[in-house]
DNA sequence: GGGTACATGTAATCAGTTACATGATTTA
DNA sequence: TAAATCATGTAACTGATTACATGTACCC
């Protein structure tokens, strides 16, 4: 009869993809977080197969597994999984995550400012640019949550863009 | 001959400010943490034992204990560890932390944006000001590096007021 | 002089990460 | 048909978190 485990991000997170997907396998867990929600939030694709496990031995999910071929395991949310899941999204929470960026650390620590940017820059660019073409692409017809998510990201991505181009030695035109 | 442990973030951060002071104890790290490291990268104090002593038995640090009374443990880097710091901290990263927040992930998985920017926006405009009372405070004397990383929190802080507020629902003016 | 808060540490647990392993498809 | 890549998982390790424990100083 399950006793709860403690229920962590990654629990929810697993939960929550599960009951998008209605029935899913580790894999497919696995292909979704790569292509929504990763850039946000990653996880290591082990603990893919490890929490679904967990979950199940709780009574949140419900697994059946492939008698023959592959024998894939596939998990659905049960009853008690789809409360948990509802109960943690509709509590408002008033968290606030830290930054904990490592080019930050170094910085506090000393580092150079000026060369840090310039390692930070064209990632950050890059990054930006990325979401803005996802954004593009899917703005018509991805839920919102998503949508929000993707914003959030891409207006921190600007802010450290500024940040860093604050930072950045200024390049003379040649000229 | 001491084998390298695989350093973390954590073992860094140790090293910084254990060099920062000369020599401290892990209740001085504590503190030093709380006042100024702690809000963009905090870790428990369990950690601030635990990590010394790892980093002392690689041949980082150095440790010396009280021989009466409360018997207290004193670090400072050794050569070696002094270099791994300085070699860490000059390294420029690309590495680019993802945003996990709670908020934003109960969001993704289809919570109410006005509700969730209700418990966000009071404790996120706290945060930004408590920020920026620091930094008039400090403003003038504290290390550069410091200063940075204050600024950029106050920066990401601000994005997120203007994030949530743009979701909180508007409250009609009565009358 | 008894309680409360600060100071200092250890122990146990567990989630997260890394590494390993192997079967099934595709492609050259 | 060999090589490479995708699919699917398990095992081992270890850093991080939580919980526990005790000593010392201060306060009423």
């Amino acid at each position: 009869m399950s006793s709860q485990p403690r229920l962590t991000p990654t629990s929810y997170i697993v939960l929550g993809l599960v009951e998008a997907s209605g029935e899913a396998t580790p894999y497919d867990l696995k292909r979704t977080v790569a292509k929504s929600l990763g850039n946000f939030w990653s996880l290591p694709h082990a603990q893919l197969y490890a929490e679904p496990k967990r979950l199940a031995a709780a009574g949140l999910l419900e697994e059946r597994q492939e008698s023959s071929g592959r024998r894939r395991k596939y998990y659905r949310l049960t009853e008690q999984g789809g409360q948990a899941l509802s109960e943690w999204r509709s509590a408002p929470t008033e968290e606030m995550t830290e930054l904990r960026d490592l080019a930050m650390l170094k910085i506090f620590f000393g580092a150079d400012p000026a060369q840090m940017a310039a390692a930070q820059l064209p990632a950050r660019r890059r990054k930006l640019e990325e979401y803005e073409g996802v954004h593009e692409l899917i703005a018509e017809h991805a839920p919102e949550g998503s949508l929000l998510t993707l914003e959030a990201g891409i207006r921190h991505e600007r802010e450290w863009v500024r940040f860093w181009s604050g930072l950045a030695e200024e390049e003379s035109e040649p000229g």
